[in-house]
DNA sequence: GCTGTGACTGGGT
DNA sequence: CACCCAGCCACAG
């Protein structure tokens, strides 16, 4: 499988459109966006694409942590520091030395009004298969 | 195309 | 509360 029919500017592309509408001061988390997305199990897919930020692009990369609010990704602005630092400098507040407080700091992009035009539109053909995830239960086929 | 690999997650122990 | 475990799925060899 490689890209989403759907998703002509590729998984990627629409993960960049949501790190970069994640406000100043606010954090959102890798489960967030791909839910947002509307791929729930691709987090580690929005990781991946953020290890391969492009250099030229501006993108708050540093503004996504994970479900606990750890700077997971600490490592890939060469140290943890320069990552809570460029959150403090924001304002972002701290549970612990590399935990946000994610009760006072989450941003949930899902929140945001006109998705579509801000993130692309995952509907037209998308793969059915999270349709199902939240469902209590299955639908099968009944076979005669 | 097949396989390995995670800046993840939720559930279980 | 802290680990551990098994799915997860796009992407690079």
């Amino acid at each position: 499988m490689s890209e989403n029919p759907a998703d002509p500017r590729g998984f990627a592309e629409r993960v960049y459109a949501v790190v970069e509408a994640i406000p100043p001061g606010r954090v959102t988390t890798y489960g967030l966006i791909a839910r947002t997305l509307g791929s729930p199990r691709s987090a580690r897919i929005v990781g991946g694409a953020l290890q391969h930020t492009p250099e030229g692009r501006h993108i708050p990369a540093h503004r996504v942590v994970n479900r606990q609010g750890f700077l997971s990704g600490g490592w890939h602005f060469g140290h943890p520091d320069i990552m809570r630092d460029r959150l403090l400098a924001e304002g972002v507040p701290f549970r612990d030395e590399y935990v946000v407080d994610l009760a006072q700091a989450l941003w949930d992009p899902s929140d945001e009004p006109d998705l579509d035009r801000l993130y692309g539109r995952p509907e037209d053909g998308f793969a059915p298969d999270d349709l199902d995830d939240d469902a209590p239960f299955r639908i099968v086929e009944v076979t005669a």
